[in-house]
RNA sequence: CGGGAUGUAGCGCAGCCCGGUUAGCGCGCCACGUUCGGGACGUGGAAGUCGCGAGUUCGAAUCUCGCCAUCCCGACCA
């Protein structure tokens, strides 16, 4: 059957292709790299943009739009975020084109060559620290507290769906502040700010850190990362908050006058999560029947689908079928009464179940009798026969366990995975294998590449909060504060 | 960008090595009928610039060269 999915085991990386494609999420396009995202995981985006959106509105952010091209000067201002971005920018260097003469088709016209030369933004920071060049002079225009919704395009060899794509969906906040403290509580509040969206509408548990020196932005004084764990055993870090220091403001010119009438440098943050968030939600959760999503970010809640024989059988289903959903509507729900009659009961099942539509609602004549509901829920594919007089709270409520058993669920996976270990053929075991490994690092990039060349594991990151212990060294041996997070990642 | 593989109907593939009539198969699609509580069945039908461009040849899906795209493995990355 044309719908079957790879099962995971056989092929992890055809399971999750197979899976985008089949749950109508995303397909390939025209242009390398990029990719067209389908209706619906579009709306799996829209969720996700709606319930961070109201977050950052919460905690005083604007929304604002800055352009998609940087002059290429700007770039430069800044060493380190130069460097970092140089090798996967797109450049526009002509604004005209023109029928070529020597045939069809069409060519760049070269009479149109820009002066300046304009990059397509990996991110915005150099646009933006110079357009606040000109909106901040004083203490009394900071804090600066600003986000936009945007695509941004990197360059990149290798892409997967969502994990990685030339152009890709996020968010970037842009801050700025009077002192270096308000500005670093800002990108940790915005971090908790992730992580409370991952963990309570994704249903997936996060380690936060600390990114050491190799994997910080380019330009950022610290940046701020969480980290999860696929189903494969690989991290994928979902998202990051990075404290900019005053780089970008001494970069752009940044001033303001403070209190005292002195004149300082802004301090700043930037902060971003991805649609790579759709990628992890897909793989920490899924199945071999297909998507499954935690009820707060499925574009749907409930699907009703009738079994009948005869048009009039549909008709009085229907008149009960439209009345739940009016009824469950009315709680908040989402609800679609699947009423095509192009397809069988089986075929509709399966449909919805790849989809990862979280509860799904059966009623046939039987049902009609007896006044009841079959209800299945797609985390565990268990199906039960309830009354059809209280389903209006029993699916809520259901809908409130599933939640709770994916993220559970995901955080037991996690749990299993997670190893603390002292022994380098271990660690080497470990890696190979796939999963969190807690392990002592002397703190030097020299091992941190060592580490990377002969495992391909890197350091996710140095976890907040983790007990202070004296160890020794996982690769050199030399003396280690602490334990740091190690795992093979996306 | 390096190494490997693939590209034939919407999807998955056979045919290619050894060139030769109307290029097949499964799924899907359309029509009609029987079905409908876990991806139905029958009958009939539509659908292909054989990835693109050159070349060799009387003749190219098949041979040669170039290009493009996708997948897997490496280096890079949200």
């Amino acid at each position: 059957m044309a719908k079957e999915l790879t099962s995971r085991e056989e092929n992890y990386s055809k399971w999750y292709n197979d899976l985008v494609a089949k749950a109508d999420l995303a397909e390939n396009s025209a242009v390398r790299g990029c990719m067209v995202i389908k209706p619906y995981g579009y709306a799996i985006w829209e969720k996700m943009q709606s319930i961070l959106d109201k977050m950052f509105k919460d905690t005083g952010h604007v929304n604002a739009y800055f352009p998609l091209f940087i002059p290429k000067s700007f770039f430069s201002r800044e060493a380190k975020h130069v460097e970092g971005f140089a090798k996967e920018c797109a450049v526009v260097t002509h604004y005209r084109l023109k029928n070529d003469p020597d045939g069809k088709g069409i060519i760049v016209d070269e009479d149109a060559k820009l002066e300046e030369e304009l990059i397509v933004r990996p991110t915005s920071e150099t646009i933006i620290w110079d357009t606040y060049k000109r909106w901040i002079q004083s203490y009394r225009d900071l804090p600066l507290l600003i986000n936009q919704w945007a695509n941004v395009v990197r360059w990149e060899m290798r892409t997967r769906m969502f994990l990685r794509t030339a152009e890709f969906l996020w968010q970037e906040g842009h801050t700025a502040h009077a002192t270096r403290e308000e500005a670093q509580a800002e990108a940790l509040q915005m971090l908790d700010v992730y992580c409370d969206f991952v963990e309570n509408h994704l249903a997936i548990p996060v380690i936060k850190g600390d990114k050491t020196e190799s994997e910080r932005f380019a330009g950022a004084e610290n940046t701020y990362t969480f980290e999860a764990l696929m189903q494969d055993g690989k991290a994928l870090q979902t998202g990051t908050s990075h404290f900019l220091g005053q780089n970008f403001a001494k970069a752009f010119d940044v001033k303001f006058t403070s209190k005292e009438g002195k004149e300082e440098y802004v301090w700043a943050t930037s902060w971003g999560v991805t649609t790579r968030m759709i990628g992890a939600l897909i793989m920490a959760h899924s199945d071999d029947n297909g998507l499954v999503l935690p009820p707060k970010i499925a574009p749907i809640h409930v699907v009703i689908v009738p079994i009948y024989k005869q048009p009039e059988q549909l008709e009085q289903i229907s008149v009960k079928a439209l009345e739940i959903k009016k009824n469950l509507e009315n709680k908040g729900l989402t609800v679609k009464f699947d009423n095509r009659d192009t397809h069988k009961p089986g075929w509709k099942f399966a449909e919805h179940e790849l989809k990862g539509v979280p509860v799904r609602l059966a009623i046939g004549p039987r049902d009609l009798e007896n006044g009841t509901v079959e209800v299945a829920r797609r985390d565990t594919l268990e199906k039960q026969v309830m009354s059809m007089e209280n389903i209006g709270d029993l699916v809520p409520a259901l809908l409130d366990e599933i939640q709770e058993n994916i993220f559970s669920k995901a955080k037991k996976f996690r749990q299993e995975h997670t190893y603390t270990i002292d022994s380098w053929d271990d660690f080497k075991k470990i890696m190979k294998e796939g999963g969190f490994v807690m392990a002592h690092w002397d703190g030097t990039t020299e091992t941190e590449q060592k580490i990377k060349e002969e495992t391909k594991a890197t350091i996710r990151c140095i976890p907040f909060g983790s007990t202070k212990e004296k160890g020794k060294c996982i690769y050199s041996g030399k003396p280690s504060e602490q334990r740091v997070l190690f795992a093979v990642a996306y």
